[in-house]
DNA sequence: CCTCAGATGGACT
DNA sequence: GTCCATCTGAGGC
């Protein structure tokens, strides 16, 4: 599997944010690959958009990595309990991101299955194996991304994303945001992709 | 299937 | 002190 180069994330947002879905998403732990694919983002674009962390250039301890270069993981906690993973993207100085909104889980699922419920995957209802990783904390849950996890390089092998072996078109659909009622007129931007 | 309340802590003003 | 880029379990239909 080839991991995606800084040059995939140094392009524009709205692209990036496209793209990454099918991609594999990566996590090593004690050894171990967990993998999944992204089926979810949101994007975020500091310039024009209330609902970013860094909108009107707003650079603090917790947004300044978006600032940096891109191919680093901003993870921050949310409601005081869950965490997101967001990829930096475009060039340094331009604090912009995408939200991993979800994942399939494609190998190693016994392994998050653990992390996620403390349980193993066969014991799961239907109802945990439909809501394991379909959302932003759910997915940090199950690949143990936590605040640690914040400012990594992404090019790494604790945690990184690549291409498939195949080339496949997928169907992209687009939406509003979630939860970003606050932003005014960016909440209707349609910076939602999901497959 | 749905809605709703509660959990919980750090970032920011 | 207020605000969250959320999730869960309980209860209703």
């Amino acid at each position: 599997m080839e991991k995606l180069t800084k040059s995939f994330y140094e392009r524009d947002t709205l692209t990036v944010a496209q793209d990454l879905l099918g991609k594999l998403l990566v996590r090593e732990i004690d050894g171990e690959k967990l993998i999944c694919q992204i089926t979810e983002v949101e994007a975020y674009i500091a310039d024009i958009d209330k609902a970013c962390h860094a909108y009107g250039g707003k650079k603090t301890e917790r947004t300044k990595v978006m600032f940096g270069p891109a191919g680093y993981a901003y993870v921050y906690l949310i409601y005081g309990m869950y965490h997101c993973l967001n990829v930096v993207t475009e060039a340094e100085g331009t604090p912009c991101a995408v939200l991993i909104r979800g994942v399939k889980p494609i190998k190693n699922i016994e392994k998050m299955s653990v992390l996620r419920y403390g349980k193993k995957y066969n014991e799961l209802n239907a109802y945990q194996r439909k809501n394991f990783s379909n959302g932003p904390g759910k997915l940090c849950k199950a690949l143990q991304i936590t605040k640690k996890e914040n400012k990594m390089d992404l090019l790494s092998d604790a945690l990184y994303i690549c291409k498939e072996n195949e080339i496949i078109n997928y169907d992209i659909k687009k939406g509003k945001r979630i939860n970003i009622d606050y932003a005014e007129e960016a909440k209707d931007f349609l910076w939602r992709f999901y497959l």
